[in-house]
DNA sequence: TGGACTGCTTGATATAAATCAAGAATTCAG
DNA sequence: CTGAATTCTTGATTTATATCAAGCAGTCCA
């Protein structure tokens, strides 16, 4: 098994030939730090994963940058509406490092379904797990305080507070960088 | 067509065939006021549309109530996860008034992919709709204060207001009920 | 090798929102 | 209809977080 089957194996529950058909569509290209994947109001012709490498998504709003995720290696990226309704990108898309992706277009994205018929099944249940993250996150900041959501995200992502800019990791958490900085002092003494 | 033919008809393009065998496998039931839909802890063998009436999804946290989502008329509702994944429901949801449902239990869910072969990706769009809801709210919380989320949710949700008690509305806009009721009131003048 | 960035920290202050407490207005049940 | 709940409002106060401002520490080069 490629690393790319690997890697899709353990998102959907493929048989070995369906793996090699779906990771065949998919083609390796890289971006180099600072340059985008994908810029708002673009279209989203394409789906990718992340072989190594970070990105980051992001809206410019009020001549501020917002974060709204960050995308590490194993992961997917795409504008999941503007590739599937074929409207404006809503996000920014930009490599935080050098970033090899395997990507897939969206002629052949939108072929996989007929090529292996247990497709959608699978990507709705992939969808069913990004839903569940997508809730945690709400209830997140229904419920917790600033210094909870950093201790928590930190529990489950610890790995990423030394590979990205913090100021980014403060955005997505819904922090000024002054309050991450004083938050992270005190969770590390 | 029937009343709920015709609102699945306005979440999935289906044929008038297909858009039959799905309806007939949702069966009426009724919901009287403070009953509840599902608890946390158990598990979620059903998937509802609301034919009329509203319920109410929230989670108890340290004594506290937090109100995660109002589904109403018009709106599915179901702990998707539990249902799909048999895992324990992350969610308490409660009739908030007298309310009639046309709902699935988990077997004949899970057959609709049998019986409709489009099913799974009609189902597969429905989900990224609600993945583009879900991500506006994430954006609103990390960019706007509670004055531009109630803002911007009453312009978009204007009739629930006088439908709900509003405390449900200030906990899923994140903010108590006294700051609710100040952002009210200076809207109001 | 020494600016010029970029990112992080720290302190002082301002502001938004929570909390606490009480009372008014609704709704509801007998 | 009436008393009891529930829900909403309002004011006083506290707390969390943002903002403003400055300085520091790497690092990227030319």
């Amino acid at each position: 098994m490629t690393e790319l089957e690997q890697y899709i194996n353990s998102y959907f529950g493929l048989n070995a030939e369906d793996l090699a058909i779906v990771a065949s569509l998919f083609k390796p290209s890289v971006l180099l730090k600072g340059d985008y994947y994908l810029k708002t109001g673009g279209y989203c012709n394409k789906l990718s994963f992340i072989s190594s490498g970070m990105l980051r998504v992001f809206v410019l709003q009020d001549g501020k940058e917002i974060t709204q995720w960050i995308s590490t290696t194993g992961y997917f990226v795409t504008d999941l509406a503007s590739l599937t309704f074929e409207v404006p990108a809503r996000w920014n898309i930009q490599a935080l490092s050098d970033t090899q992706l395997f990507t897939i277009d969206k002629e052949d994205y939108n072929r996989i379904g007929d090529l292996v018929p247990k497709w959608h099944k699978m990507e709705k249940l992939f969808m069913t797990k990004c839903f569940t993250i997508m809730e945690d996150r709400i209830f997140a900041f229904l419920s917790m305080t600033a210094e909870q959501r950093y201790d928590f995200f930190f529990e489950h992502n610890r790995e990423l507070f030394n590979q990205v800019p913090l100021q980014y990791i403060a955005s997505m958490l819904g922090m000024t960088p002054e309050t991450f900085s004083r938050i992270r002092r005190k969770a590390l003494s």
